[in-house]
DNA sequence: AAAATTTATGTTATATTATAACATAACGTT
DNA sequence: AACGTTATGTTATAATATAACATAAATTTT
């Protein structure tokens, strides 16, 4: 079972992450003759600044930011347009936002666990998952094409500080 | 595995479909003293006019049209809040679509198979994808509240057209 | 039954998310 | 340098959803 569980719940050393995706990503641009212009990397990077998943007009506001000049939706929403396709990130259809992949290039159909309580999100792919998937599609004689699958409840982090200050509300 | 893939996927004599909906509707309602006004009612039927889940301006569009009056949106969307409170319907997120809900009361998480070519979803309970969740929510300490899982692909109906009439394209 | 309260709907405006359409610029190839 | 291709800029608008306040209808209390 991939997963970037422990790392999204736990304090670490979040540069490194960026880092590692980014170097992911340039390898598999090379690969596959795309090409990470700067705003692409940009907004790959901004995406990849938490754990947390990021709306297009959260992305446009930082962009521009960071780049010092207004950019309007398109930019931005051609930029994810490019980075989901080549699986560098994904969307998150229930949040309407977008978030970096840990790991791109795996073909992988994946499962998220979103805190409702301080947003974060988690991926993993689950081989029982997907058979049982792969079961009920055939079993109803379904095609199995492609698949959205989001948890939602409290992350490790959250369910233990719930423990202490007692009554904290969701998101 | 509660499911009405067969419904959704064979001709059938649709009334019934309805009727029974809006049988399983009044009860409920009853049961816990929420009042099926006359919007909420013809919102729900609309819902189930087909098995293929319809945004809330088709609604909106289609209410206008059977109340032979012009509805708003918010109106649109409270009965459809109300009808989500009590289960009688689903949000598909994924398509910002909303869909009459086959059992409701039974107090299910749902799976939904939605045809990329026609656009149908059913909609099934399935204890081994539960089971599959719910353990892969233990291992990563994480507290299951709530779920969307929705497969993509083709249905039996239009797998079987496609053989015929070749290269008929998707949605 | 009238008044008070709650619940549901009407109405207007606007927020949020996403895309269409066309113009310009940067890049790559010859 | 001329050409075609790819990426970005720009403006406008489509599609989805909610806020805020007004009215009406139903229910409860007196």
């Amino acid at each position: 079972m991939l997963t970037n569980s422990r790392l999204v719940h736990q304090p670490h050393d979040h540069d490194r992450c960026i880092n590692a995706a980014l170097t992911r990503a340039k390898g598999l641009c090379q690969e596959r003759n795309a090409k990470l212009t700067p705003t692409r990397e940009a907004v790959l990077t901004l995406l990849w600044q938490s754990h947390r998943p990021l709306g297009a007009y959260q992305v446009q506001e930082q962009l521009s930011k960071l780049l010092a000049k207004n950019i309007a939706p398109p930019t931005v929403y051609r930029a994810i347009e490019f980075l989901l396709g080549l699986g560098l990130i994904h969307r998150l259809p229930s949040l309407n936002a977008y978030i970096g992949c840990p790991f791109p290039s795996s073909h992988h159909s994946n499962l998220f666990m979103i805190c409702n309580q301080c947003g974060s999100a988690a991926e993993m792919t689950d081989a029982a998952l997907n058979e049982v998937l792969q079961t009920a599609s055939d079993k109803a004689n379904f095609v199995l094409q492609s698949q959205s699958v989001e948890l939602f409840g409290r992350c490790p982090q959250c369910t233990s500080s719930v423990m202490n200050e007692e009554g904290s509300d969701d998101v």
